[in-house]
DNA sequence: ATGAACCCTATAGTGGCTTTAGAGTCAAGG
DNA sequence: CCTTGACTCTAAAGCCACTATAGGGTTCAT
């Protein structure tokens, strides 16, 4: 069951232009072709794109994808790091939260400087973001 | 009060580079020079980069400063779009937030599944990567 | 034979910097 | 006076993860 790259796409949701760009980098092997020079997929090919799409609905690298890559290579080796990467991440994505939680406050706070229209010069808004003792 | 480049980096937060890149996008204005060639700084300066930085802080595209900035340069406009910009910035914030909190979530449950060392091929996020019913 | 839908490669562009290479400036110490 | 080291300069390339563009080839139905 070989398909072309249109319908690769199609059933994982990539886009042929990202599959084509995960084969240059290296994370897809390179398919077989056809007598015109398309590209045909199997279904190892299939699981492999899906497994990388997972990877990035969760917002992981391409360079953290490739390190599972290369359990998905190697099913003996010892899947420690696996766990130590999630952790990492899940950290990362944790801090990433609260950051943007005191982003929002931040302009939630400034939105209410300026409640109504008025020359910029006195726009509250504007003198916030200017005023550096409210910087950080 | 003259600065060079490193001083005003100094003082605001800022690397050389970014306040080189900012001048090179016509954020910040060119400063003039010293005989040796070195950018010679003032007040206005420093408080424009203060603003532009502290946009920065609050996640917004440069882009978005490039609007704002309009409003500092002509103070006598009205400010009505500044609320409408700031609006859609605290509403693409609460989107990224939640988007991060649901993937949170997914890493926590993909985590969970993984206690202990084990060869890769039995690893239960290895696994539930690879799943694709799981996916999406 | 023609047209539409698909596929191919190679290259450049995106945003917001960061890095690198190679050179010039300036003040202090020997 | 010379050297050293910290600072500055420009121009160009690199980063990530794609996305878009240009210019062409293949396949299949009509």
């Amino acid at each position: 069951m070989l398909i072309k790259i249109g319908e690769l796409a199609k059933r994982t949701g990539a886009t042929v232009e990202t599959i084509r760009y995960y084969e240059k980098e290296g994370l897809l092997p390179e398919p077989s072709r056809s007598a015109g020079n398309y590209r045909l997929y199997n279904d190892t090919h299939i699981e492999r794109l899906q497994f990388i799409l997972h990877c990035r609905t969760l917002d992981m690298t391409l360079a953290d994808v490739r390190v599972l890559l290369q359990y998905w290579d190697e099913p003996d080796r010892d899947c420690g790091n696996v766990d130590a990467l999630l952790d990492e991440h899940i950290e990362a994505v944790e801090v990433r939260i609260e950051e943007l939680m005191q982003l929002k406050q931040h302009l939630m706070d400034l939105r209410k400087k300026c409640l109504s229209s008025a020359p910029a010069v006195s726009c509250g808004i504007l003198n916030a973001l200017a005023d550096n003792s409210c910087h950080q």
